[in-house]
DNA sequence: GGGTCTATATATAATAC
DNA sequence: TGTATTATATATAGACC
C-alpha cells in the first residue's frame, strides 16, 4: 500500500525506518481504536519503539492496569520480578501439603498400632512400675514382656514423633503462631484438653474451602 | 475499505460486529506484526472481544511480562494485584492451617487417651469379645466393665474421627488426589504400611520451606 | 463460527517541499 | 525533522456459502 511494494522485514535505513514507524504507529493506533469501537472490544496496547520511546493505546474508560491484571487473571501470568509471592506460596501449599499427608499417616498408624497391641494380646493389663504380676505361667510371662517391650517403643515413639512433627509445624509460624504458641503439640500430646470444643470450632464452615 | 463505508461507532447488529470484529482482529495483529518487523519495535497487544475471550500479540522473542514489565517500569504504575488467585491460595493456605492444626491435636488427643486409658486401669487388659474375665472381685468387675466401654468409646471415636478427617482432607485433592486416592486415611487407620520408609521420603528436606 | 469473492475504502511508500 | 501529494498496496464491508 504504498508506491512500492516492501517484504516485511527489518527496514535497514534508519530514515526510513524512523518514518514508516511513525506513519504505521499512527495507523496502527487508528485500527486499534476502530477496532475497539465498532466492537466493543477491550484492547491494550503498548508500543515500544527501537530507540526506547514508549506509546500506548488502551479502550477507555479502562487504564492500562485493568487489562493488564484482566490479562493475568486469564493466563494466570504474574511478572516474574515484580511479585514471587505467588509461587512462593504456591511451593509451601505443595510442601505444606506432602507434609500433611506424612504426619497424618504416621500419627494414624500410630493409632492403629496401640489399638492392635492391645487386641493381640491374650491378655497384656498393664505391666508398667515393676509391679507384681498376677500370672505366673512361663509362656504367659514371655507374652507380658514382650508386650512391654513393645508397648514402652511404641510410646517412646509416640513422644519422638510428636517432638518431629512440632518441628515440622514450626516451620509455618504464620499458621501455628510458632514454637512459642501455647496450643503446641507437644503439651498437646501430654496435656488433655476440651478438644471437641476446640474441633467444633476449628472447621465450623467446610464448605467454604475450594481448590 | 469495504463495498461501503462505516462510521467507527459500535455496530449494533450481533452478527455483523462478530464478522467485523473477526476480519479486523487479524487485520490489525498483521499490522503490529508488520509494525514490530519493519521498525524494530517491542509491542504487546491484549484484546478482550465483547464475549470475554482474549488474545494477544507479542513480539518475539519478548513474552508478554516482559512487555508490562518493561511499561510499569517507565510509568511507575504498580499492577494492584487483583489476581484473586493470591488471596484464594492464601485462604486455602489459612483454611488448611486451621483443619491441620484441628486433625493434629484430635488425633494426638486420642493417642494420649489411649495411652492414659492403659495406664489408669490397675489391671486393664484386653476386655473385648466378651470372653471370661480371669478377675472375679466385684469391684474390679465393674472397673473392667468402665473400661471396656471407655475403650470402645475411644475406637468408636478413633473411627468417626478418621472419617471426619479424610473428609476434609478430601477438600484438598491436588495434594490428596481426592477420595480415590489409595493412601486414603480410612485404609492408613486399619491397614498397616511400611510407614517409616513413607515417612523419611515424604519430608527428606525440610529447609526447603520458608515463610 | 469460518472461508470465499469483489468492489471499494483506507493506509502508506515514495517523492517532493 | 515535519507535512503534503499521489500512486499503489492492502484491508475490509457486504454478500454468499
Amino acid at each position: 500500500m504504498g508506491r512500492g511494494k516492501i517484504a516485511i522485514k527489518r527496514i535497514e535505513n534508519q530514515t526510513t525506518r524512523q518514518v514508516t514507524f511513525s506513519k504505521r504507529r499512527a495507523g496502527l493506533l487508528k485500527k486499534t481504536h476502530d477496532l475497539s469501537v465498532l466492537c466493543d472490544a477491550q484492547i491494550g496496547l503498548i508500543i515500544f519503539s527501537s530507540t526506547g520511546k514508549m506509546c500506548q493505546y488502551c479502550t477507555q474508560p479502562y487504564r492500562m492496569e485493568h487489562i493488564i491484571e484482566r490479562y493475568q487473571k486469564v493466563t494466570g501470568t504474574r511478572i516474574p520480578e515484580h511479585d514471587d509471592r505467588n509461587e512462593l506460596m504456591q511451593q509451601q501449599l505443595d510442601n505444606l501439603g506432602r507434609k500433611v499427608k506424612s504426619i497424618f499417616r504416621t500419627t494414624y498408624e500410630l493409632t492403629y498400632t496401640f489399638k492392635t497391641s492391645k487386641a493381640n494380646s491374650i491378655n497384656p493389663g498393664f505391666v508398667g512400675y515393676g509391679t507384681v504380676g498376677t500370672n505366673s505361667g512361663g509362656r504367659k510371662q514371655q507374652h507380658i514382656q514382650e508386650h512391654r517391650a513393645a508397648t514402652e517403643y511404641q510410646q517412646g515413639g509416640t513422644e519422638a514423633k510428636a517432638v518431629e512433627h512440632q518441628q515440622i509445624l514450626d516451620e509455618f509460624p504464620s499458621f501455628y503462631g510458632g514454637a512459642g504458641d501455647p496450643s503446641s503439640v507437644l503439651q498437646l500430646a501430654t496435656i488433655p484438653q476440651q478438644f471437641p470444643y476446640q474441633l467444633h470450632l476449628a472447621h465450623p464452615n467446610l464448605q467454604h474451602s475450594n481448590v
